[in-house]
RNA sequence: GGCCCCGUUGUGUAGCGGCCUAGCACGCUGCCCUCUCAAGGCAGUAGCGCGGGUUCGAAUCCCGUCGGGGCUACCA
């Protein structure tokens, strides 16, 4: 049963028809907004259990970077936006690689030229330009048509002179209007949309011919991308229209929803420029894929009304792309990675204690792989430190008292150790020294007797110069957990090795 | 300049004509808890850009205006 909402996002497809794509280009690290983009086409296919493409475009051979092909894999397959087609696994539409599909393209234009729908320009730049600043003021810019109807002679001509030339569309005469999905009616005037190049004068396709052929071709069904897009949409409309006349591809238009620009501090769009614009930062900062999923499908999309924290699994249960708001979200730093802590939460301990290990490893506190005795400690501290650090990266100095040698520990100037501290550190030293079972409880009663009770202190100032002698900072997991797992010998050295250092 | 999109607290959103003395989250402030830091609890802060309509009634519909953003490549 459809409802209406069904038939405007479904139109007559059944629900696992769904196709659509995320075609990045090879140009570096993939950028947050890009990330944005993926996760919305992907939730969208598996919400509907249709079919999620990716497809590289890379048909400026000057801007590919030949390393980031992989990185773009890379990066999807970490944040766990897995494809159903495309490079690596296939499909019936292969190749998903653009600089592969040459022919494809060359025979597109071919019939595309055969039947009119475009035409070749031989105007240079400079003769553009000038006919365009020669208009009046207020006339629309853009390419004014000038060889849209050259005679068939004066083709012939210009063809056997070698003059270069580019292809462009021809763009009929007539209103363009389509149905956004984020925005609803959409118009475009003719007047506003110019007859645009599909062909460089070097004979290479442009973007502006290649994405809706590859769309068209590979069925695809939604266009789910950015608003910055949504300029485009009517030449390719005219397009669509122009391959389903030549009969290649689908012959269908697919459904657009231009989703809102993700905007930098400011109100600037975010770009490759902006510190925090790239997916890499996130992974090394220890970003949760799913907390970092989460925060981006919040900038446009809300799960409901009173909750913001969700999985992956909820948020393709209830995702609906009428629900996505048109409006540009500003990228907000600081509840990302309030997001991202709450979904460190929600892990299971020892899955933290496993995601923390590469973090561990790489700031050269455990051994890769850690050996059974740091894997233990680990595990053990996992816990105490789940609900106080927001990204995997901030656990290493929390944790690091645990994995150096007595002799590594640096007491940091302002941790709270003075002379005051001697008899305090005394009385710790000789209450843990006999302590029958080294347990936190026991050891927490024990202090508390020895420096509370006995030596009347306030119980932070009881505890601040232990902490420091132990951990060499003022703030630590919580304290007498933290003795326990260190054990006695330790505990008792870095006691005695502050209190020396102070005496002396 | 032209075209297009957008406009609810600092930020992201809920709101689709009466339930709104505008809800939630992040942030910020204070308090409680407390061995530090967190977490948690409680309280506070701050918003419908503006002006006209339509209506018994507008954050919600319409128009205008102002503001912001995007596009305007032989980049994608």
């Amino acid at each position: 049963m459809n409802t209406r909402d069904d038939t405007r996002v479904l139109g007559d497809l059944a629900p696992e028809q769904v196709r659509v794509r995320f075609p990045p280009s090879p140009t570096g690290n993939l950028h947050v907004g890009n990330v944005r983009s993926a996760l919305f086409n992907w939730v969208f296919a598996r919400h509907y259990g249709g079919t999620f493409v990716l497809r590289v475009e890379d048909t400026d051979a000057g801007r590919n970077l030949p390393e980031s092909y992989q990185g773009l894999y890379d990066s999807l397959t970490w944040l766990g936006l897995t494809w159903d087609e495309g490079p690596g696994v296939g499909g019936p539409y292969a190749p998903y690689i653009q600089s592969e599909r040459g022919e494809i393209y060359r025979d597109v234009v071919a019939r595309l030229l055969d039947g009119g729908h475009a035409y070749r320009c031989y105007c240079t730049r400079e003769e553009i330009e000038a006919r365009e600043a020669a208009r009046p003021a207020g006339a629309p810019s853009g390419y004014d048509g000038f060889c849209r109807n050259l005679p068939e002679d004066r083709v012939a001509e210009l063809e056997r002179l070698g003059t270069p030339s580019v292809v462009r569309m021809r763009v009929p005469d007539r209103d363009i209007d389509f149905d956004d999905l984020v925005r609803g009616p959409v118009r475009f005037a003719p007047a506003h949309v110019p007859d645009y190049v599909i062909v460089r004068g070097n004979g290479e396709p442009l973007y502006t011919l290649v994405n809706p052929v590859d769309d068209s071709l590979m069925e695809i069904t939604h266009v789910l991308r950015g608003e910055d897009l949504l300029p485009s949409t009517p030449r390719q409309i005219v397009l669509y229209d122009a391959l389903a006349a030549i009969k290649v591809g689908s012959g269908r238009t697919p459904t657009f929803g231009h989703l809102p620009t993700v905007l930098g501090e400011g109100n600037r769009r975010l770009s490759k420029r902006d510190r925090g614009s790239g997916l890499a930062e996130y992974q090394q900062q220890g970003y949760l894929p799913e907390g970092l999923l989460n925060y981006l499908a919040l900038l446009g999309w809300a799960i409901a009304e009173d909750r913001d924290i969700f999985r992956l699994a909820e948020m393709v249960e209830a995702f609906d792309i009428l629900r996505v708001n048109a409006n540009p979200a500003r990228f907000d730093a600081k509840k990302c990675e309030a997001v991202n802590a709450s979904h460190i939460r929600l892990l299971d301990p020892k899955e933290l204690a496993e995601q923390l290990v590469p973090f561990l490893v790489r700031a050269g506190l455990v051994a890769d792989p850690p050996t059974p005795a740091q894997q233990e400690r680990l595990e053990r501290a996992t816990p105490l430190i789940q609900e106080r650090i927001s990204t995997l990266s901030e656990a290493v100095e929390m944790l690091a008292f645990l994995f150096r040698q007595d002799a590594e520990i640096l007491v940091e100037p302002d941790a709270g150790l003075t002379a005051d501290s001697v008899p305090v550190l005394e009385a710790a030293e000789a209450a843990l020294r006999d302590l029958a079972e080294f347990r936190h409880t026991d050891i927490e009663a024990a202090l508390r007797r020895a420096l509370v009770e006995r030596l009347g202190l306030k119980p932070r100032l009881a505890f601040a110069p232990i902490r420091a002698a132990l951990t060499g900072r003022r703030i630590s997991p919580p304290l007498f957990e933290s003795i326990e797992l260190l054990g006695r010998e330790s505990t008792l050295a870095r006691i005695g090795a502050a209190r020396g250092a102070l005496d002396a």
